[in-house]
RNA sequence: GCACCCAUAGCUCAGCUGGAUAGAGCGCUGCCCUCCGAAGGCAGAGGUCAAAGGUUCGAAUCCUUUUGGGUGCGCCA
């Protein structure tokens, strides 16, 4: 059920009524038609701007146009009023009993209430996460694996087939640092003496990696040069790390459908394909680039090399897919990469990156337009940074120093809940302050308390009504008689309430998972107003003196605790039953 | 130098494919527990939506320019 779908529909049909009529033209585009709940409640329960929409292809006033539309619309029981306001706008009121049947419908449908089909079962991919496989996650990649893991669930509630994808950057040069860095601290296992120079990683956490080693080859490997080890270093030090992170992943609650090697590219013959039909089309050519400007010059030298004319499409510069010595560039696998995505029957594909990756957004667009024609979107969400505060204080982070804050020591400090909440209050263009003391104090500043503290309060009234022995079902509160949630407060949260399908929609539509953090915390505000309200009227506390006069109150309640379920579900949270 | 992102109340930020008198929290002022959890609520003060043009019946939202901040700019991934 969305009532605001429902009306928009009666709103569309009436302007067909009247196009069948004559007294609108055929042939007007309806899609820019809303049907919204009015910025001033004392509008009306709905506006749309239909009128002033069709106005100018109609060739008339759109004044007259909303008088012709209220006159159809009147003829609908669920419509008692529908004044032409303002420029034209048609602001409608709704039958009580129309609002009343919001909270039935939630308590029938569960946390499907909301559930939208606009994604009409789309393949979506969402690439997310996709941290180099050489250490542990840091706290930046912990807001891509939110982020990421919420737009996933938020586009399947909204109706897409949603894949989870990491892309393994397990193929380039840092993996042989990894694999020398593992080295040492084999050797380091066998009691020797290591120095660990620039260009290796000196982490702690491959010390059980170069034990693991040992246990594995022995000494076979001691005192050999690289080429008796790199090769198989590489693959098992890899492996060491996505082991590391699929259990930062789990602690975070993030869960991966594939997990997609850049190597696995390589010796297939596949970037090579790719390659080439980019320059089938002319879009991959022999030349040079021209020197950057303002740029420190120091050891510039033209070459010329393959580059992929990015330029066609918007980029500032053509962009190179292979290295001065003749391997690929890190572009050119990712162009394989991104075709084999298309390949395998996406519509719409989704990368989370951080913002230092805004120069690859071009690039990468132009990429997936080229081999597409434009058939397939490709949208990548560049997220800003996390700073860290702790007791409001910039929280340094430093990797020299060993003291850089991993995804772990977050989950562990916070919690998976907090952290996910906390992450997703911000659209992600935005950068987001993480104070480690904000985000677990209880208070109204912190919404992820607020909105938990709203669910808690629920399951706190229908612990007593139990308690009397009252009937707290949901068949049972759905059942009855809503009538009696008639006052301006109640309606109000309502109101609330039959919006959550559109907040869904516009959240999808815009990918932007953080509208439902904040559409949950304005969901909480209203249940903590509507709240208070009983301490001065009797009357709107959820808790009545008889069963009968409590179960539709208790039913409005409950279906608040349902929506924010459903919402807390989508961003990866587990709603509380009681604060501690 | 160029590209991308950002600029909304003293502070931190929401703001619907453009819509009516721009919202919330913090802070400030004054209130509300004999009462379902006051871990909360109500009311008040506080705005040139960075600036200037443009498009439109209508602009915080779209376009152009300017200013200020962030990120990036072949042989890292």
């Amino acid at each position: 059920m969305n009532l605001f779908a429902d009306i928009r529909a009666l709103v569309i049909d009436s302007v067909a009524a009247l196009q069948s009529e004559g007294a609108l033209p055929e042939g007007l585009g309806l899609d820019a038609i809303t049907v919204e709940p009015p910025r001033d409640p004392l509008h009306g329960d709905m506006a749309t701007n239909a009128a002033m929409v069709l106005a100018k292809p109609a060739r008339q006033k759109p004044r007259d146009i909303a008088e012709a539309l209220a006159g159809k619309l009147m003829a609908d029981p669920r419509v008692t009023s529908a004044e032409v306001a303002g420029p034209g706008f048609l602001n409608l009121r709704l039958d009580p009993a129309v609002w009343q049947a919001v909270p039935r419908a939630i308590l029938q449908t569960g946390t499907g209430y909301g559930r939208s089909v606009m994604g009409q079962g789309t393949k979506v991919n969402v690439e997310y996460v996709s941290a180099n496989p050489t250490g542990p996650m840091h706290v930046g990649h912990a807001r891509g694996a939110i982020v990421g893991d919420a737009m996933a669930s938020l586009l399947a509630y909204a109706g897409y087939e949603v894949t989870r994808e990491y892309y393994i950057n397990d193929g380039g040069g840092q993996v042989d640092t990894l694999a020398r860095s593992v080295y040492l601290r084999y050797l380091e296992a066998h009691g020797r003496e290591v120095e660990f120079a620039d260009g290796t990683y000196p982490g702690d956490y491959l010390v059980p990696v170069g034990a693991a080693l040992k246990e594995k080859v022995g000494d076979a490997w001691l005192d050999q040069p690289e080429e008796v080890w790199l090769a198989e270093l590489r693959g098992f030090a890899t492996d060491a790390m996505m082991e590391l992170i699929r259990a930062d992943l789990a602690a975070l609650g993030v869960q991966m459908d594939v997990f997609f090697s850049e190597k696995s590219l390589y010796g297939t013959g596949r970037i090579e394909e790719a390659i080439d039909s980019l320059k089938a089309k002319d879009l991959i050519y022999w030349g040079t680039l021209p020197k950057p400007k303002g740029k420190a010059d120091d050891d510039w030298e033209e070459r010329e090399q393959w580059l992929f004319r990015s330029t066609a499409f918007g980029d500032d510069e053509d962009r190179p897919v292979q290295k001065a010595d003749g391997a690929w560039a890190y572009f050119a696998p990712d162009i394989a990469y991104h075709f084999d995505k298309v390949s395998r029957g996406f519509d719409l594909l989704i990368n989370i990156f951080g913002a230092d990756h805004g120069g690859y957004v071009k690039r990468l667009k132009a990429v997936v337009q080229a081999y597409t024609n434009g058939r397939v979107d490709l949208d990548i969400k560049l997220l800003q940074l996390v700073k860290l505060y702790k007791n409001g204080e910039p929280f340094k982070m430093s990797k020299r120093a060993g003291t850089f804050v991993t995804l772990r020591d977050v989950v562990e400090m916070v919690g998976a809940d907090v952290a996910r909440f906390h992450m997703l209050t911000r659209k992600s263009d935005a950068p987001l302050d993480f104070d480690f003391d904000k985000v677990v104090e209880q208070s109204k500043e912190n919404p992820v308390f607020y909105v938990q503290y709203a669910h808690a309060r629920i399951c706190s009234v229908l612990r007593k009504a139990a308690d009397e022995g009252w009937a707290t079902d949901d068949a049972t509160l759905s059942g009855g008689d809503l009538g009696t949630l008639g006052h301006e407060a109640e309606l109000g949260l309502i109101r609330k309430l039959a919006d959550w399908p559109r907040q869904v929609e516009i959240a999808a539509r815009t990918h932007e998972p953080h509208r439902i953090a904040t559409y949950l915390s304005e969901l909480a505000a209203d249940l903590h107003g509507l709240w208070n309200r009983g301490n001065d009227d009797l009357s709107l506390r959820f808790l009545q003196d008889t069963e009968a006069a409590s179960q539709p109150k208790l039913a409005l309640a409950r279906a608040v605790a349902v929506v924010i379920s459903a919402g807390l579900g989508i961003l990866g949270v587990t709603p509380v039953e009681e604060m501690r």
